[in-house]
DNA sequence: CCGATATCAGGAGAACTGATATGG
DNA sequence: CCCATATCAGTTTTCCTGATATCG
């Protein structure tokens, strides 16, 4: 009774297909980095690493040394959590963290040799894992994935709205 | 000393361009995925719903009545999560959740009259904000991406690998 | 006894808020 | 006095793992 109408007579007169969930970006977007979080976390993992670790430490080679607040707003970790990745990667050797000299509230952190080892060793990895979760696309189609995702992300992030 | 190396003469030879922290898909995915989500997330909540509430809504609209576990697997919510998004849907009296006489485990739920009645409203709701996340894309790059996400998507679904 | 179902309790990680102490 | 910094405590949401009671 309800059942037959359900699908076949949507009483607003529109029709909606019925994979309307899966037609939704949002949705979609959600449900593939559910999947793209679990590759990536359970990949580095085998590394033992996080996904902030090596944003911190790509931060740190690409940009060279900084305060926690600068490290901060390069790699998008909030300032309350940086205490304990950085707290991780001090444990492991990997950055050294060093009150600055000129201004007393900061710490300085940097990059140890290890660091820069284990960092290459993360590239590799990561590089494996993306190629896996785009398996699926050409090269010009991740290309055009990347930009597409870039573009969104510029929009949303320039424009809180 | 450090600093100046660090950009200049990545000493593993291979040279990685300042925003490889950008180009990754994994972390552009995640970004857009945190900015959509709290998009939509607002967006309902002014109409006093969940992202949950559509889904099990919409589930139950397309697909007809069905057990807590059937709706588990069509909407991706966790079966322990389902308990708590069917009370609060019925607690606003958009779903009934009466015991199947045929099979006294299961409960049968049932989408109400003011179940569709709101379902309708949220679908408008939601077309203004995947309007609003697609904002800078142009009909066909939209998509575009929906193509690409449910490729992959369907990919990493159907190979947990 | 086995399997499915609904429910509940709770963990882990991420995103986020607020308070505090210290220093510029 | 105001601002920035680092740190800590704690909330919320999502995904996910059990455990339990019930029933087929």
């Amino acid at each position: 009774m309800t059942r037959s109408e359900a699908v076949d007579t949507p009483d607003d007169g529109v029709l909606k297909t019925p994979d309307r969930l899966r037609r939704q970006a949002s949705r979609l977007l959600s449900q593939l980095t559910t999947r793209s979080d679990r590759l990536i976390t359970e990949g580095l993992a085998q590394a033992d690493a996080r996904k902030w670790h090596y944003a911190v430490l790509a931060s740190l080679q690409d940009f060279g040394p900084g305060s926690q607040a600068a490290l901060s707003g390069r790699t998008g970790i909030y300032r309350s959590d940086m205490v304990s990745v950085l707290n991780e990667l001090a444990e492991r050797d990997l950055v050294e963290r060093a009150p600055d000299p000129d201004d007393r509230r900061r710490n300085v952190i940097t990059i140890s040799r290890r660091g820069r080892r284990h960092l290459r060793l993360l590239d590799k990895v990561l590089d494996d894992l993306h190629h896996e979760l785009l398996a699926p696309l050409s090269p010009a189609e991740r290309e055009e994935f990347l930009q597409l995702l870039t573009r969104l992300l510029d929009h949303h992030t320039s424009q809180p709205s």
